[in-house]
RNA sequence: GCGCCUGUAGCUCAGCUGGAUAGAGCAACGGACUUCUAAUCCGUAGGUCGCAGGUUCGAGUCCUGCCAGGCGCACCA
């Protein structure tokens, strides 16, 4: 629609100029927006202003010009106007917007997909919590972010792969090993100490017992490096099994989970270190390698082998970043949480130094989730092992209550999440505030089919839109008409925040229309143009609730 | 001290990458269920867009400097 509008003022400005109206033939780059008022009418551009100094003209004298020459063929103007310092408003016909609904019905799940992307290959990377406990409220919002933003980047038209990146090496491993070992002694009766920087989490127990339960002695009667070893690698495994579940549950889905521990079994670790030495850009400084960051911009130089022979996180960090430019995408975007923002410089770093291109590069920086109950802090310690786990809040608020409220702001605001506001099944809660429009809907084209008004609920439309008179339903046709710049947008920016700003306008637009006007009417012509409206309704709300991961049901 | 994020109605937040008269929800107040689902709707009230400068036809939006809050500044991850 707004680029049938550009057209015209295009086309308009060359007759003038052709007539002489206008001084030059440069047109420079016009907006085309939507006013806030409907007095401004239903599209609005700024032509006229921005290209009063290339005319050296007033604006108001171009607006004139422009809107005297233009010749429109499918006659969708109304009328227009030129308002203010020098805008040009456009009223469509109510016709004009017809075709929007055969649009939707036609495309059915694919409206609002576009070609922007240009099928460009892009990996977002999300979540990737080390698999030494299972996944908490930090990283539930991170995973509803990180699945959104793919969902909607596939939507608008790129190759989206999304990836969970496993920490199954180092340190950490090594102590969620020794964590389970020592609960296991414990078990048996040994005296040892269990220490602080152990993880202090039951499950660490329950593992313990489940492992003890499948090989007995086989393990207890082991030196210690060795039952370590079989432990961290057998806790590793069940809290990862335990991660994948939790993630399914929530609706998030990866399409590859990709090893740390293989990058060091591939040598692309070592590899990575040596060829950056091989170019200078690694030295030895106090019996530890360096990178040189601070010459790509990071503030001071970065450790990737230590004194004692161990390589840092960094230095995997490193060659996993190049090896996802060596699969070949165009872009790489990672999702992290706010509090490791002083990490993307020296990844930013490594990636321009190992010749790659950082500008290829994002970071999604997720602010923190206060947690909440009843408007009181929950307490969230995990040195202790005492958090709420996602698990908790899928099992308690459900999947889509917990994804929506996670998507409903920015990710660049801290996000307060009230446990008990996302159970509660009141207007506070947004979900059902969209999801019934996709319930109601149901339940009147049931209703409909029942009493024989419609034959089925894929009914023929053609020519049913006439009757769609009313300003609530032109206003909704026009939101159903924004949805693929929605979609847009929300890529662009990757915010999937603009999405669920969207369907609560438009769910807004529906409950409205619902109470003022009946559907189901005794004019069976008029009933018929009316379903056909909310059903596109009901597609769109679907559409967008689906790339929120949230589901869309037919009753509530 | 340095860096990232934030500051808009009593509360929680939108504000279309510079446009015309500042937008929702919640809370408050007043209304609408014999109806296609009231998990809804309609109305009233509520603002020095943190403060001060700057950029231009035009600033909540961009720049600079302050102020306040959150989060970081390891040979941890």
């Amino acid at each position: 629609m707004k680029e049938s509008i550009k057209q015209l003022i295009l086309d308009g400005a060359r007759k003038a100029y052709e007539k002489g109206l206008l001084k030059s033939d440069d047109f420079p780059e016009m907006e085309i927006e939507e006013p806030r008022y409907d007095a401004q009418g239903d599209f609005s551009t700024n032509f006229a202003m921005v290209s009063a100094s290339v005319q050296k003209m007033a604006p108001r004298k171009i607006a004139e010009a422009v809107v005297a020459c233009m010749d429109d063929t499918q006659s969708v103007v109304e009328k227009t106007e030129i308002a203010g310092p020098g805008f040009i408003n456009f009223f469509l016909t109510t016709a004009a917007w017809y075709p929007v609904l055969e649009t939707i019905v036609r495309e059915d799940d694919r409206y609002g997909s576009s070609e922007f992307g240009g099928g460009k290959k892009v990996q977002v990377e999300f979540v990737s919590a080390n698999p030494t406990g299972p996944l908490h409220v930090g990283h539930a919002r991170g995973a509803a972010v990180g699945d959104a933003v793919g969902k909607i980047l596939a939507f608008a038209g790129f190759d989206v792969q999304k990836e969970y990146y496993i920490n199954d090496s180092g340190r950490q491993i090594r102590t969620l090993g020794l964590s389970v070992w020592l609960r296991l002694c414990q078990m048996l009766g040994r005296e040892v100490e269990f220490p602080k920087d152990c993880y202090q989490g039951d499950y660490i127990k329950d593992i313990a017992q489940e492992l003890h339960g499948k090989m007995g002695t086989d393990l207890s009667d082991k030196e210690e490096a060795e039952g370590i070893s079989i432990c961290a690698k057998y806790a590793a495994s069940v809290i990862l099994e335990g991660i994948k579940e939790d993630l399914a549950a929530f609706g998030v889905e990866y399409d590859q989970w990709f090893s740390e521990q293989s990058l060091y079994d591939t040598n692309r670790v070592q590899k990575a270190i040596e060829d950056f030495k091989a170019k200078d850009l690694i030295y030895e400084k106090d019996g530890a390698l360096w990178f040189r960051t601070e010459d790509f911009g990071d503030e001071k130089d970065r450790v990737v082998v230590r004194n004692n022979g161990i390589t840092t996180y960094f230095a995997s960090d490193i060659a996993y970043h190049m090896e996802k430019f060596d699969r070949g995408f165009d872009r790489v975007i990672d999702v992290w949480g706010a509090d490791h923002h002083g990490y993307i410089n020296r990844i930013n770093a490594s990636i321009d130094a190992s010749g790659k291109n950082s500008d290829q590069f994002d970071v999604i920086l997720v602010q923190l989730v206060n947690l909440l109950r009843g408007g009181q802090p929950v307490a969230m310690s995990s040195r202790s092992g005492e958090f709420v786990t996602l698990k908790d809040i899928v099992d308690e608020v459900g999947k889509d209550a917990a994804r929506f409220l996670f998507l409903s702001r920015s990710y660049d605001s801290g996000l307060d999440f009230d446990l008990e506001v996302a159970t509660q099944k009141t207007s506070e809660n947004p979900v059902f505030y969209v999801q019934y429009v996709h319930a109601r809907i149901a339940g009147i084209v049931a209703k409909a089919v029942a009493e024989g008004i419609l034959a089925n609920d894929a009914p023929e439309w053609a020519g049913c839109a006439a009757v769609l008179v009313e300003p609530e339903e032109i206003k909704l046709i026009k939101l159903l008409a924004s949805f693929p710049e929605i979609v847009e947008k929300s890529a662009a920016t990757l915010h999937p925040h603009v999405v669920f700003t969207y369907l609560m306008a438009l769910a807004s637009a529906f409950h409205g229309y619902y109470n003022k006007h009946k559907v189901i009417t005794q004019d069976s012509e008029l009933s018929r143009g009316r379903l056909f409206l909310v059903t596109a309704v009901k597609k769109v709300i679907r559409n967008g609730l689906s790339l929120l991961g949230v589901s869309a049901p037919e009753r509530m």
